[in-house]
Parts: C-alpha cells; sequence; structure tokens
DNA sequence: CAGACGCATCAACATTTCTTGATGCAAAAT
DNA sequence: ATTTTGCATCAAGAAATGTTGATGCGTCTG
C-alpha cells in the first residue's frame, strides 16, 4: 500500500518534466555516452551556451544530471539509478491487476 | 543501434510531459483503480470540470488514456501497455554499459 | 599581468501551458 | 417539449517556461 503525499507527486512530476523537453533528451543523449562539458554540447547540438546552462540546471534540480567541475571546465554526466527510478515510477501508474479483471460491464459500469 | 529520429524525440517528451502535472498524476492514480467519468474526477480531485477535461485531453493525446462516451458519461481508462512504454523510454536513456567502465579518469578526461 | 576561455546567471522578451467562467450540444429525465 | 445533466470547447487572463544577448567571475595561457 503506498500513500502517495503531495510532495510524492511534486517530486514525481518534476522528475517527468525535466525528459518533457527536446533540447533536454538531446543532452541525456549525449551524456549516455560518458561525460559532456557544456563546449561539447554546444557543438554538438548548436544550441546557444546559456541556453544549455539553463536545460542542464533544470536536469540536475531534477537530480538526473550531476556536474563536476575540473579547471575551467563542468563536466555532467548522468546520475546513476536515476532513470531507473523514473521507470519504477511509472511502472507504478499502470493498472492495478483486478482492474482488468473487474471491466466491461457493458455500458455505464 | 537505435537512430532517434526528431519525431521520436518530440513524442517522448510528449509523453514526459502528459505525466509532468501534479493534476495530470492524480488523474492517473485515480484511473488505476478502474474507469473514471469526469464527475467522478471532480468530486475526488476537488477541480473545476472544464480543468479535468484540459487534463484529459493532454493526457489522451499523448496515448495514455482513452475515453469511452456511454449516454451522458464519458468514461476514462488508462491505456494498457502505455506505461510499460514509457518505462522503456526511461531506461533507453540510461548510460550505456561502456560509460560506466570508461569513466573515473582523474580530471578533465 | 593581460588577455582568452568556459561557464553561470541575469534581464527582457517570446512562447507555452494552465486556469476560470461562459457557451453550446447531446442525451437523459420530467 | 422543456428542463436538467455531463461533458467539450472556447476566450481571456495568469502563470510558468524557454530563448537570447549581455555581464561577470574564476581559471588557464601567453
Amino acid at each position: 500500500m503506498s500513500t502517495t503525499t503531495s510532495a510524492d507527486l511534486a517530486r514525481t512530476a518534476r522528475l517527468f518534466h525535466a525528459l518533457s523537453d527536446e533540447t533536454r533528451l538531446r543532452i541525456v543523449q549525449m551524456l549516455q555516452r560518458g561525460e559532456c562539458c557544456v563546449c561539447d554540447l554546444t557543438g554538438a547540438l548548436g544550441a546557444a551556451q546559456s541556453r544549455l546552462s539553463f536545460h542542464l540546471k533544470t536536469l540536475r534540480e531534477a537530480g538526473l544530471v550531476s556536474d563536476r567541475r575540473c579547471g575551467r571546465w563542468v563536466y555532467y554526466s548522468l546520475v546513476p539509478g536515476a532513470l531507473d527510478e523514473l521507470s519504477e515510477l511509472a511502472l507504478g501508474l499502470r493498472p492495478t491487476e483486478e482492474t482488468w479483471t473487474s471491466q466491461g460491464e457493458g455500458c455505464c459500469r
């Protein structure tokens, strides 16, 4: 029995929101292959630097991405397990067992 | 090798967007237990009818929910498998194997 | 030290998304 | 036949989100 608090919902919404943008999905795809600094991303995605910083911030605040400073570069990478958690959240929203056994009763329930 | 077209990205973003809102998450939670008509939802969620219709439309257009008219009621329900697809999409964004074996090289790669 | 570089952040604006109340329609109910 | 009910849809406004160019800060390079 999972009592879902409003805070849980907010976090879940936040997580899904982080992946609800094409630019951010592209960023994640880049990061799949390994760490990237912002300039790697501007090159590959052809997007302005400030734009990417903005989206990286969104991803970081959602907990999907982490950053590591190194000299004048900042390397971003995917947080291990974060996407597994997201996957679990999605599965947790699926219809319950009894839903599919107790349905189909003609019209109007 | 999965070539990800721009259309794919758009659909993925759309799917995640559908679950990026607390009201819609609540709706999905309600629907987990089985079909609901809009008036069930207004009652349970304490939200205006037009507001719920708006969010239900978003969920429907994302393919997460389907509707069935019956007399003057419209019953909404979760589309079987849709959340599994979403879960798979999340897993597909995880870091690749080699990412974790080829990393950790001190500073600046 | 003086520049160049990588990045975050900000302000201004554009765009999208959400909310609310009104209107309309089709299907009961009377 | 008229009214009521359940819902979609619309227009208008409010709020959130994304974009762009400018600015500033720390760090490397010469």
